[in-house]
RNA sequence: UGGGGCGUCGCCAAGCGGUAAGGCACGGGGUUUUGAUCCCCGCAUUCGCAGGUUCGAAUCCUGCCGCCCCAGCCA
């Protein structure tokens, strides 16, 4: 054994996610278990993507991707009515832009027919029967949480009287709610998914891909354990709440036994859908909440409908399409699933993260620009009125592969309101009267005067530019306490800035022991709209273009209404502030 | 008085009987023409609690305590 083969392994060994579940499938892949990982994405299409997916796609697709096999995306179809194929469309391009493409599109009404069989094969055994109790009353023989149910009086029915009625409810001979196909497992189980679960019911609605063939549609129990099976999926990862019905899946896999069935499956064969069917493991995980956000898709929806945001793709909203407006990165949001980790611990993480993930993302990946967003005018007064010139900036401080821009400079400038103080705070390193700043990239500046109107208001500073001082002078080494920003106000390109926050006031706005609704917590300022200067190299950004403005924050173009004669720049993050925490605390 | 999970630093999270990884946050120092970034250093004698087994326990056993999920013909 070489060093060099001894030393790579444990290079590797932190670098590369360790979790429980990476390390079931590298456990399952060593022993041969499995040959090849399969996974799945399967999204019920009601709704659209929102933070808290982030975390399932990362994992179903990152493993699929880590350990070269691949991942389905299923659209979960199973429930006519509550579904829209306008979601499709949009899930299916949120996961592209987090970062995924899928082996195969499936949808769960693909696989119907072989649903219908299996529940027919069911029935022959005997482990299915056709029950004809209403709703409320399956409710009264389930049982309680402590006491167990009774048995239908229809459980019992012969093999050939259940086959009949099924065929029958199939047939659309029945009304909707009048009967249901029911698993007969054990009414007296500890896990109430284990009484005796429905696994169709009747619900004569036009399904948005199976239009009106079917009257009955499989319950989500029976639908995804057998959709996994057919897929191949090796590990079926899902969330927390999803641990009690691992038993009932591994029923309906079990007991349907695709692989040594195949005339249930001949229908996709035919219909050439590639088709493999196996045993797929589920594995459940701990759900990511964040702090200071809502993923309740009907909360989600609420906040659409009722107008606390402009839609769907609000930069408030944590959808994945709002953090996409608003210029969150997909590899910032794959870093915070990557930090976050895989456990079985119920967990909360602070938004703090999140906004620290972005920013290392856009640390690295964002040209730098200047722009003021409260001006100020600074005059330089020993310079020609018409002085102008073209400074050449860094367009990013560590990385020179981003290169250089031209900033247009001239002896009047806009300054952020916030860097010059008449009577500054302790610790205040920027411009106060008769002392020194630097103009980044410019040299070193004196303010020798302080303009006011007659309400006393500072409307002007004027300053003396030390010569020796200009970028790129022996001089310019000279020490000063800060630097500034600024924008040559000849050359300023005007913009609507908005200025997002957080959603809401609160970091759990969905518990509501304090008596308040959640929508009561929805922040106000999380949404300000205003203007600023530009230097021009800004103003021509692209649609979806991230930039750094220099000491402020980091800015995107807004994907849909900037335009380069009309720019509408959208703030993802402030950089972290140091000064203003102290100040403030 | 049911079933299923989970309790390791402020927030996450490794740990798999051999004497508490790491990240984020935080505190201190340095670099810096962004109070940004970056770089150092520090940060759990202790693993929900109490017993027990063992030369040795966060890891095994027993009993408590706490939190989450489950009674849709939703997913």
């Amino acid at each position: 054994m070489s060093t060099d083969s001894a030393a790579k392994p444990a290079a590797d060994a932190t670098a590369e996610p360790r979790d429980f579940v990476r390390q079931i499938v590298r456990d399952d892949l060593a022993s041969g278990r499995q040959a090849a990982i399969r996974t799945r994405f399967p999204p019920e299409p009601n709704g659209y993507l929102h933070i808290g997916h982030a975390k399932a796609i990362c994992l179903s697709f990152g493993i699929a991707r880590e350990f070269g096999g691949w991942c389905n995306l299923r659209l979960d179809d199973t429930n006519p009515g509550k579904e829209n194929p306008e979601f499709v469309e949009g899930i299916k391009e949120d996961v592209r832009w987090l970062g995924y493409d899928w082996h195969e599109l499936r949808h769960a009404s693909d696989y119907f027919e072989v649903f219908y069989r299996a529940a027919v094969k069911l029935i022959e055994d005997g482990v299915a029967y056709v029950d004809d109790l209403d709703a409320e009353q399956v409710r009264a023989y389930r049982g309680t949480l402590t006491e167990p149910g009774r048995n239908s009086p229809f459980r019992d029915r012969s093999v050939a009287e259940n086959l009949d009625l099924f065929r029958r409810m199939r047939a659309g001979e029945f009304d909707d709610g009048s009967k249901t196909l029911r698993a007969k497992i054990d009414m007296a189980a500890g896990n109430i998914n284990l009484r005796d679960p429905a696994l169709y019911r009747i619900r004569k609605v036009t399904h948005q891909n199976t239009g009106d063939a079917w009257p009955i549609y499989p319950m989500y129990d029976f639908a995804h354990a057998l959709s996994d099976a057919l897929e191949g999926i090796t590990h079926s990862l899902c969330t927390l709440e999803f641990e009690d019905h691992r038993p009932l899946y591994d029923w309906c896999v079990d007991k349907v036994d695709l692989p040594n069935h195949p005339e249930l499956w001949q229908p996709l064969i035919d219909a050439g859908l590639p088709t493999t069917p196996a045993k797929p493991r589920q594995i459940e995980f701990s759900r990511l909440n964040l702090s200071y956000c809502i993923t309740s898709k009907r909360k989600l929806a609420q906040l659409v409908n009722e107008g606390h945001v402009d839609g769907w793709d609000d930069p408030r909203m944590n959808t994945l399409r709002g953090l996409r407006r608003r210029g969150f990165t997909p590899a910032g949001l794959r870093l915070l699933i990557e930090r976050v980790g895989i456990s079985k611990q119920n967990s909360v993480i602070d938004y703090a993260v999140l906004e620290g993930c972005i920013r290392e993302d856009l640390d690295a990946t964002s040209p730098r620009r200047m722009a003021v967003l409260d001006p100020l005018k600074l005059v330089v007064t020993n310079l020609p009125a018409d002085h102008e010139e073209t400074l050449a900036f860094a367009n990013h401080p560590k990385d020179e592969s981003f290169g250089t821009r031209d900033v247009p400079f001239s002896p009047q400038v806009w300054i952020e309101r916030e860097d010059f103080a008449e009577v500054p705070p302790k610790g205040f390193k920027r411009l106060i009267p008769g002392g020194e700043v630097r103009l980044r990239g410019v040299g070193i500046v004196k303010c020798e005067e302080v303009i006011k109107d007659a309400d006393g208001h500072v409307t002007e500073l004027h300053v003396t530019l030390d010569p020796e001082s200009r970028h790129g002078l022996p001089g310019a080494d000279r020490k000063v306490k800060g630097t500034i920003h600024w924008v040559s106000a000849k050359h300023a390109v005007d913009t609507e800035v908005r200025l997002y926050d957080r959603l809401f006031s609160v970091p759990a706005p969905d518990d509501e022991s304090d008596g308040q609704p959640w929508t009561a917590h929805i922040n106000p300022e999380a949404k300000r709209i205003t203007r600023g200067w530009l230097e021009p190299a800004a103003a021509g950004a692209a649609a979806e273009q991230r930039f750094q403005f220099e000491r402020i924050g980091y800015f995107v173009a807004d994907r849909v209404d900037h335009r380069p004669d009309a720019p509408v720049f959208n703030r993802i993050v402030t950089l972290r502030d140091t000064w203003a925490k102290q100040a403030g605390a």
